[in-house]
DNA sequence: ATTTGATTACGAAATAATTCGTAGAACCTG
DNA sequence: CAGGTTCTACGAATTATTTCGTAATCAAAT
């Protein structure tokens, strides 16, 4: 099977969507993206070596300042967190996920427009 | 605020949607409900335990085995971990939650009906 | 060359979550 | 009532995750 396990913890899936919006970037450059109060600089470090440990991200070490890039692609872990959801606390049903998903969140006119193009498009 | 916070991990979780589903049920139902190879039965008690510190759950302790029974709404506490998915994997997106959720297959062509049903009632 | 500042490596503390062992109480059944 | 079973309580072991302190390395600047 060549299906790695991606089971990102919650610290890792904030520097990954990181990782990912930006392409690739130093662990400077991710501290600062995420500004939380709380974690020091070698707590963001920390995690990122284990994600590279993990196999989730590469690191290019031929400077001195290493530049990391996510390994892992965001629709596939997204796709694996989402599926977990609906199994975990949908039993199943991807139907009910999306409708809570709807009913709460302000899912503007122009999103629920293009959520329908998009069922429209799956026939 | 009279906003608790609910925050199930994911043990806690399985046992709430067994109560969920039933009602209320003692620890021995839910227990089997979810009969997992790993924990003992003790692990579950336990889990329901601190669910019952922590407030989510209410129990019935007049007879020698306690009956228990959620205390937290399912609606609420699943809205509640959509949203935070959204917030921390879909940076802010219902819609892409939504079509992350459907482009899984995990969707049949009864429940995209379903759903789009449900968007047009939305407006 | 020496200092200063930024970086990585690494272990270990702190925190959170899960799992289990054991003791004692309650309830049968004979 | 004695023995066996089921239950709760509770502490503690285990495992996972996050956070940090410190040392070593490198680079730049004086």
């Amino acid at each position: 099977m060549s299906n790695q396990n991606i089971k990102p913890t919650e610290g890792e899936m904030e520097i990954l969507q990181v990782l990912w919006q930006k392409g690739n970037a130093t662990v400077r450059e991710v501290h600062e993206a995420l500004n939380k109060k709380d974690a020091g600089y070698t707590t963001t470090l920390k995690l990122m070596q284990i994600l590279h440990e993990k196999g989730m991200v590469e690191r290019d070490t031929n400077q001195k300042t290493h530049i990391y890039k996510a390994l892992v692609s965001q629709d596939k872990t997204e796709k694996q967190l989402v599926t977990k959801m609906i199994d975990n606390v949908f039993n199943g049903s991807a139907a009910r996920l999306v409708m809570q998903a709807l009913g709460n969140h302000s899912a503007s006119a122009d999103e629920i427009d293009e959520i329908k193009k998009y069922l429209d498009s799956l026939k």
